[in-house]
RNA sequence: GGCUCGCUAGCUCAAUUGGCAGAGCAAGGCACUCUUAAUGCCAAGGUUCGGGGUUCGAGUCCCUGGCGAGUCACCA
């Protein structure tokens, strides 16, 4: 058997010395328990109403020492800001002082108890009359100054991340705020939150590849879900009226700046609503989230300043690509004819099976990017949207909108298919793609159109990317820097 | 998956045309009783991502593998 010391690098086992240092003397360098009167933030605002809490006793992980011989300026953290403490061997005695210098390091959790006072420089401090160990840290802690910025150790030690840059730390609070916020107003407005399977037998209620994996006892491939649509949609044929979930999709695709195999996705659906009172709900939601995340609507996203006031922008994708483009959709509403205009305007595009494809592909080459103010797209090509009802009078597009803003999409709403038929017919399509080569072809799935046999109501649905929605509100322009632990390339 | 770029001390970064692998911080020693990236002095720290090749000599050039980043494709 190895011991642990011989696991160690150079300077973890110099710090591993001071772990049996302590313990020769009889001290816990991991002790069970810890005091705390003030967190430090509250200690400073204290301060700052003018009181004097007398004795205190602080916690935190040391960030840097300054000592000039027989006194020493400490700066801890804890997770609510930072403190100087001021050591004195006077006050101490000459052994602990001694102690302290010799086996405490940058990076360990530390106990002080002492007053408050305020030094020439003109900083609140801690006089310490007594310091504890509460957490020897073996290994050294990243560099102070610089930090760490190595994005490879960021996301796989991101408590390194989170331990030296405090702006990291920041945007995962205002992430937590962005849900708490999307999650109080959807309670407010009778959404029940619910949770339905993650392990699926069909995936279905998007078009995307799918994780598979298999389950050992029942002999059967599952997947892992691509949304959460097909469920809620059966609870509200089940008597309830408005249904909300927020949690992981999983799509075996690929990884970039705004996607990751696994996101978190908000679908909520309102029965005897429809898309109007989506696009209530997106707007309503942005403002609540925004307020939570910055406390203002007006804000900056990279190099766009954009103003979250509703009401939202409107577009028809027919107007938004003809204004664009000078090509008409509806004019070359035929697979042929469309691939030909393309051609003849010289526009890149790929290749696509099919009319709506082509269209979404023209839209988000040549409109998405150009959608800086919030804008909602509406009419979809209903080849597109095998879950939305079609749009009376032009069965060629669907009630269905996307949210824009920033150049990025951030909800997909329908007026939501409840004409078992017709949804019938849809999957048979999707059946027919599949069999032309599209991997991200929906499953049939009868159980599906068997509920929506015994009634679904009319019914709006919304899905929004939590994530894609932290980013705008935070700034980040990588998913990976809204998520604590992305997957990685490769 | 394609293309481009990157990987040097625990961290942040240097290293000229292919010619002794360096600095700051951290860690170690010494000095210093109001510091703020404390300061001064001393000493230490390396499989230059792995493997192979060219060369008298490779951090540097070539091949190959690994891990990332950007970008394109797919997608939200």
């Amino acid at each position: 058997m190895p011991e642990f010391i011989d696991t160690l690098d150079d300077l973890e086992r110099d710090r591993y010395q001071k772990v049996l240092r302590l313990r020769a003397r009889g001290v816990n360098p991991y002790p069970l328990r810890s005091k705390r009167t003030h967190p430090l933030a509250d200690l400073r605002a204290l301060h700052e109403r003018g009181e004097d809490p007398g004795e205190v006793t602080v916690v935190g992980r040391i960030t840097a020492n300054r000592w000039t011989g027989k006194i020493t300026f400490v700066d801890i953290r804890d997770g609510t800001g930072r403190m100087q403490l001021f050591l004195r061997q006077d006050n101490l005695g000459e052994e602990t002082y001694k102690h302290f210098l010799k086996d405490y390091d940058l990076g360990d959790f530390v106990q002080a108890t002492g007053t408050l006072f305020v030094t020439k420089a003109g900083e609140l401090t801690v006089t310490v009359a007594d310091i504890q160990m509460l957490s020897k840290a073996v290994a050294p802690m990243p560099e102070k100054f610089h930090g760490l910025t190595d994005k490879e150790t960021r996301y796989r030690q991101r408590y390194l991340d989170l331990m030296v840059n405090e702006e990291v730390r920041a945007v995962f609070r205002a992430r937590q705020r962005v849900l708490t916020a999307m999650r109080a107003y959807l309670d407010r407005n009778g959404f029940i939150e619910v949770e339905t399977p993650a392990l699926q037998p069909l995936y279905g209620g998007a078009l995307a590849k799918p994780f598979t994996t298999y389950h050992n006892e029942l002999e059967r491939n599952l997947y892992l879900r691509i949304a959460d649509e097909l469920y809620l949609k059966r609870l509200l044929v089940g008597m309830f009226e408005r249904v909300y979930e927020i949690s992981k999709d999983f799509r075996n695709e690929g990884v970039d700046a705004t996607h990751l195999p696994e996101f978190t996705m908000m679908e909520c659906y309102q029965a005897f609503g429809d898309l109007s009172d989506m696009m209530k709900v997106v707007e309503d939601i942005f403002v609540e989230c925004a307020m939570a995340a910055q406390g203002k609507l007006q804000i900056t996203y990279g190099e766009h300043e954009v103003d979250l006031t509703p009401p939202f922008a409107r577009v028809a994708m027919r107007d938004a690509i003809l204004e664009k483009t000078g090509i008409d959709i509806y004019v070359d509403d035929s697979f042929e004819t469309l691939n030909a205009r393309i051609e003849e305007k010289n526009l890149r595009v790929e290749p696509q099976m099919n009319w709506g494809k082509l269209v979404e592909k023209v839209f988000s080459t040549y409109v998405e990017p150009t959608l800086i103010a919030p804008t909602f797209v509406i009419d979809f090509p209903t080849e597109i949207s095998p879950f939305a009802k079609k749009k009376p009078g032009d069965a060629r597009v669907a009630e269905r909108f996307e949210i824009y803003v920033a150049g990025a999409e951030y909800g997909n709403a329908f007026t939501e298919l409840n004409d078992p038929e017709d949804q019938w017919q849809r999957f048979m399509e999707q059946q027919t793609n599949r069999a032309r080569g599209d991997a991200e072809a929906q499953q049939m799935d009868d159980d599906y159109v068997q509920a929506l046999k015994h009634g679904l109501p009319p019914t709006g649905g919304l899905g929004m990317g939590v994530d894609r929605l932290t980013m705008l509100l935070t700034n980040q322009h990588s998913i990976r820097d809204v998520v604590l632990y992305p997957q990685l390339r490769n």
